[in-house]
RNA sequence: GGCUGGGUAGCUCAGCUGGUGAGAGCGCACGACUCAUAAUCGUGAGGUCGAGGGUUCGAUCCCCUCCCCAGCUACCA
């Protein structure tokens, strides 16, 4: 069984989860279940990054100890990813004990390599940083935060030059090495746009990074002291990206989590992290790469930038109760392209859901199950779907599949409007068979059981392809089929055969509002 | 400022290396049907393809300039 061991970014734990976190945990979870139904035996791995000044000084703010405000932060986004069905194997946090000696490992593995090297070569190296330093902050500043020399966000404090001794990594030598790997595995890094981006970096020269720092200790201290004495904590970086590695060093680690990784998804705004300087650290490391690093987009609220900096907000409890869980899921995925940015809004939400969800699927399945029911007691009649439709939804399939494992892969937007073609392409299928017709006269029984099949057929695909996006509604549709089982174990690479099943007329799967809800 | 993407019908987006009349879904208008969640099916209206130049027999697709949006620009993650 081929295995697929995918990873999201961790959530940096100095907030609620919002509407960012949420996009692409969903993506991801979708894939992974697709992964799932395609046979593959998948580990998902999602986490919290825990450490860092934000995190200690929120915690600080709230007037509670580092810990357990990240404990409670831990707690906050679990209960939301429940709630969204995200079938994760794994929640990694970052002030694990195991973790912390992972990263500990990691890092004096880098020094044990260096042990080799001479004297210039080597990755970790001691050196002073000269910045400007805003004591409002907290942090050096440089480019475009610095406005008349006072920072942007404390215009009425002075920026002080600070002089900081730390540990360096040698970045710049991985310059090369990191052409090499994007010249000989361009779909390291995809969509094609966050390449070229990574690639015009490379084109310009890598500089070398910190890899501890002075000011703050809510984090792993650094393995080694530098020269003068002083025990730094491991610069952020450091201690985040290796989570995907020191996964495995939980208790009740599977093969199916072991390193490297098949696929780091994470959003646009990191992709230098992980496209340069985690493969440089684990090239420094001796350790194999991830196969392949996935940045997808992001998403915008009613056409403003969401930031929680701007107080855009969007109560994500809120957009949940609306219509569901799987209508929320499948609004995002269906109107968010994974390789690029979309946008947010209450109204888009609505038509996509009465679109999409009530009058072509949902009104899909009540319409042939009620058929089915008036015209052959609710039993599907035996034998082959229609043969020039199935072939069509076939292509569809194909689809969907290349969209996800294929050509295509990583663009669940695409599946899905693969899959709603069939849904289109049966709804007029009806209309052009009219079974309501053939219904009148006994004369037609053959053809109006291979009409009445060909629904279920047509219905029981949709359920099995969409239940990666939509896991409870689709159960539900599956269960008024008359299939057995959990659809979300339902393989996707065999056709299915309706012959026989017994369906049950049920409540409608995407009910309309009595009210339309109000636009916000 | 620099780098990388994007700016195509009201909305969300397709449009491969330039070439017969620029497409889909939604929304809208009209018609058909009745199995169905006043759903469905069909037809139609709607676009100076961000703006201005240029190359070409011919450009949404190539080049230049400008405007707008997003991410990065090396230590906030």
């Amino acid at each position: 069984m081929p295995r697929f061991f995918l990873t999201t970014a961790i959530d940096y734990a100095n907030g609620e989860p919002h509407l960012g976190h949420a996009l692409e945990k969903i993506g991801a979870d979708t894939m992974a279940r697709f992964h799932r139904q395609f046979g593959y035996d998948v580990h998902l791995l999602i986490g919290m990054d825990e450490h860092g000044q934000k995190v200690a000084q929120t915690a600080e703010q709230q007037g509670v100890p580092p810990q357990q405000f990240v404990d409670d932060i831990a707690v906050q986004f679990q209960a939301m990813w429940k709630l969204l069905g995200i079938s994760y194997d794994q929640f990694i946090r970052t002030t694990a004990p195991e973790h912390k000696a992972a990263v500990t490992r990691l890092i004096e593995q880098i020094f044990a390599a260096d042990a080799a090297l001479p004297d210039g070569r080597r990755n970790f190296y001691e050196r002073s940083y000269t910045g400007m330093y805003c004591v409002g902050c907290e942090s050096f500043k440089q480019g475009a935060d610095i406005v008349d020399g006072k920072c942007t966000v404390h215009p009425t404090r002075t920026l002080e030059e600070v002089t900081e001794h730390n540990w360096f990594f040698r970045l710049s030598a991985y310059t090369a090495p990191l052409k090499a790997l994007f010249a000989a595995n361009p779909g390291f890094l995809e969509p094609e746009s966050r390449r070229n981006e990574i690639l015009q970096l490379l084109e310009q020269g890598l500089d070398d990074i910190s890899a501890s720092r002075s000011r703050f200790d809510w984090g792993v201290p650094f393995p080694r002291p530098l020269s003068n004495g002083d025990v730094q904590t491991t610069y952020v970086w450091f201690d985040a990206l290796p989570n995907y590695w020191t996964a495995r060093c939980f208790p009740g680690f599977s093969e199916k989590a072991a390193w490297p990784a098949d696929l780091h998804v994470i959003g646009k705004d990191i992709t230098r992290f992980h496209a340069v300087i985690w493969p440089a650290m684990l090239m420094a490391a001796g350790e194999p790469l991830p196969a392949q690093v996935w940045a997808h987009g992001f998403i915008s609220l009613g056409g403003e930038r969401f930031s929680k900096s701007a107080g855009v907000k969007l109560a994500l409890a809120e957009a949940i109760d609306r219509y569901g869980v799987d209508a929320f899921r499948y609004y995002l995925l269906r109107d968010v392209p994974f390789d690029g940015d979309g946008n947010f809004s209450w109204e888009r939400f609505e038509e996509v859901y009465n679109s999409d969800l009530a009058n072509t699927l949902g009104n899909l399945g009540s319409r042939s199950i009620a058929m089915i029911e008036k015209y052959r007691a609710g039993v599907v009649p035996s034998g082959a779907p229609e043969e020039a439709l199935f072939t069509a939804h076939r292509d569809a399939l194909a689809l969907a599949r290349a969209a996800v494992d294929g050509a295509r892969r990583h663009r669940p937007h695409e599946a899905i409007a693969a899959l709603m073609d069939i849904a289109r392409r049966t709804n007029e299928y009806i209309q052009r068979t009219q079974p309501w017709v053939l219904a009148k006269d006994p004369a037609n029984a053959a053809a109006l059981d291979e009409v009445l099949r060909t629904l279920t057929a047509s219905l029981a695909h949709l359920a099995a392809w969409l239940a990666p996006v939509m896991p409870h509604k689709m159960q539900a549709l599956w269960a008024q089929l008359g299939g057995s089982g959990d659809v979300t174990t339902v393989r996707l690479d065999h056709a299915i055969d309706v012959s026989g099943w017994k369906v049950t007329k049920g409540v409608p799967l995407f009910p309309k509002p009595e009210t339309p809800p109000a636009a916000t």
